[in-house]
RNA sequence: GGCGGAGUAGCUCAGGUGGUUAGAGCAGCGGAAUCAUAAUCCGCGUGUCGGGGGUUCAAGUCCCUCCUCCGCUACCA
């Protein structure tokens, strides 16, 4: 039994997230989380809301309200939701909890003792009216290159070149549109990332095994240019965790906060301290899941974040622990995704484009959108969500291969031998043949899995349902009944066993239906199986099961046009 | 501009270190079966592997070049 700790980028705090979000970490990271409890080894799995910074603080005043008090409103909303999704965190926090401040400010104490924070004088914008410093992508005018009065502090969409706020003309508030702006001088640390930049590289060049997508984009960072850049690491802002080493006051940083990307990745380890918390554990019980010298170094680390926020977890938050000076158990590996896109375009929140969590749900059951996700996931490239393709998909793969097995199983049995799995006949060469296929199949089912290759695991699980339709059209219970009813009884029989198998093999993907599975089975036994001609042994004759409801029901066309055109945006 | 990813059957995608007639699912066509959510099962795939050039006995797979799409580019997170 391994020991494996798993966390999901976390999602930002500002608003409900779309299907992209959930497909970029939170739902991938669950179904490799029940996968590897099924498998029996010891989880954790850990996520939590990512509440600091400027868009926070502006999506609260949008919404009336204290940012405080929207921060707590829109985690217990996104929790909600995750749990709707079957998202199975063993615990989902927030990275404005009490531990997260602290441990933000112990590290940033430690990174000082080691002489890895800079006090640095710069020049920031702010805007009266707003009251507040501006990022620089909330500052617009007019490009000095090509006259686009829409450019941004940072860069101008129109011509790409790479702009300074100050270059702006006539500059603005991208917020209130106000022109009332002035650039002050204010005091920031900042994160000697540079000073790390060997031991980073050392730390990089260990993982022969990261995908390249991974890989790339750390290594460009750490030689781009004049190599790694320092990185401011506190802001001037009212909601977030305030400046301090450790328990210590930071003379000159009164009223600033860490910025949000220090604090984020912290998270990770205050949620799992949080979760201790929680479950009346002491501090012994995370520390052993993060501390090499407490326990920690048989942990396997695996994180799951969508392919911009790489550079963080590969640069940024390493510095962090290895400049700590503390032994803290640094990812192992880190599984990236590319983007979901909708129907060829881009989510777009403001524009109502796409599909939001919360709606998705009020749609459908979970299992329909996680098997659509899951299977579809962007791992390779980016990938596009079309109603046409999720409704192929879970007409075909869930009602029609799987649901419609599990329906004519049981409804066969029903009405020709009752409602308990028959007895009589014996299981012949038909039967092997198909435990032959169910086992090399689930090699490769596992194989994948352990690699968290999620689309090609989906396949195989998929051809293991489809299995079960071969078996019966080939074995042909309905011809056998008539003439050797206890032939008819073994085939109905290993297929009973099937469904259960089914229940366990699926759980990663869709749970809903793996419990109904199961339970349908009248079992509880939900035992990832070693050996699958055992695993079909495992309801005997005589047991009762119940015929359920259809495990899934379709999708059809006019509902599917009437989906499509509510979603279309503007 | 720089860096990275992608371009393979109508659609979505597989195709370690180059090697039999380029594969899967969906869609489509034909058939079988009738237990089941008209659900299943069997059979059927010549597609300039983005274009061009090169290396090689042999390239989707390596090299060069061009085209298209996407992402990142460090104060959005």
């Amino acid at each position: 039994m391994a020991r494996i700790l798993i966390t999901s980028a976390l999602p930002y705090i500002n608003g409900i997230k779309h299907l992209g979000n959930l497909i970029g970490s939170q739902l991938p990271s669950d179904a490799y989380a029940r996968y590897m409890r099924a498998r029996g080894h010891e989880v954790l799995l850990i996520c939590a809301t990512d509440e600091h910074g400027t868009p926070a603080e502006l999506a609260a005043a949008k919404a009336g309200q204290p940012v405080e008090a929207f921060c707590a409103e829109m985690w217990q909303t996104q929790k909600t939701i995750a749990d709707g999704f079957r998202l199975s965190f063993d615990h989902f926090g927030r990275s404005s909890s009490a531990r997260n401040h602290a441990l933000t400010q112990h590290f940033a104490g430690k990174l000082a003792a080691a002489g890895l924070i800079a006090e640095v004088i710069e020049k920031q914008v702010y805007s009266h009216a707003d009251g507040r410093y501006l990022p620089d992508r909330y500052i617009e005018g007019t490009c000095p290159n090509c006259g686009y009065d829409k450019a941004r502090g940072d860069q101008c969409e129109n011509c790409t070149k790479q702009l300074d706020p100050v270059d702006l003309i006539n500059p603005r508030s991208a917020i209130s549109g106000s022109t009332d702006l002035e650039v002050r001088e204010t005091k920031h640390l900042y994160l000697r990332q540079s000073a790390l930049r060997d031991q980073l590289r050392a730390w990089i060049d260990s993982k022969s095994d990261w995908p390249v997508l991974t890989t790339s984009i750390a290594k460009k960072w750490l030689d781009d240019g004049d190599g790694l850049q320092d990185r401011g690491i506190t802001r001037d802002l009212d909601w977030g965790v305030p400046v301090k080493r450790g328990d210590d006051d930071w003379p000159g940083m009164e009223g600033k906060v860490f910025y949000v990307w220090f604090d984020a990745p912290i998270e990770y380890i205050a949620a799992t301290a949080e979760w201790a918390d929680a479950t009346d554990q002491d501090d012994t019980a995370w520390q052993r899941w993060w501390r090499e010298d407490k326990g920690a170094s048989d942990v396997r680390y695996v994180q799951f974040m969508a392919k911009d926020n790489i550079p963080f977890h590969t640069l940024s938050f390493p510095v962090t622990l290895l400049g700590s000076g503390e032994p803290w158990k640094m990812v192992d590996y880190i599984k990236g995704f590319n983007w979901l896109n909708y129907e060829g375009g881009k989510f777009s929140t403001s524009q109502g484009r796409g599909i939001f969590m919360d709606e998705a749900l009020d749609i459908l059951p979970p299992d329909y959108w996680r098997w659509y996700l899951l299977s579809n996931a962007p791992e390779s490239d980016d990938s596009n969500f079309t109603w046409d393709a999720f409704q192929a998909s879970i007409n075909k793969d869930l009602s029609d291969v799987l649901g419609n097995f599990v329906s004519r199983v049981t409804k066969f049995c029903r009405s020709k031998f009752g409602e308990v799995v028959p007895q009589g006949g014996a299981y012949g060469a038909a039967e092997q043949a198909v435990i032959d296929e169910i086992a090399q199949r689930l090699a490769r089912y596992q194989s994948h899995m352990d690699a968290i290759e999620l689309r090609k695991s989906a396949a195989e699980l998929r051809a293991i349902w489809v299995a079960g339709n071969e078996y019966l059209q080939r074995a042909e219970p309905w011809a056998a009944y008539k003439t050797d009813p206890d032939r008819a009884a073994a085939i109905v029989r290993f297929a009973l066993n099937l469904i259960r198998l089914y229940g366990v093999l699926s759980a990663p993907f869709i749970p809903d239906a793996s419990d109904a599975m199961l339970s349908a089975m009248g079992t509880k036994d939900a035992r990832w199986p070693d050996d699958i001609a055992q695993a079909t042994q495992a309801l005997s004759p005589g047991e009762a099961f119940t015929v359920p409801d259809n495990l899934f029901s379709k999708l059809d066309s006019d509902r599917k046009e009437a989906l499509e055109a509510r979603f279309a945006g503007t």
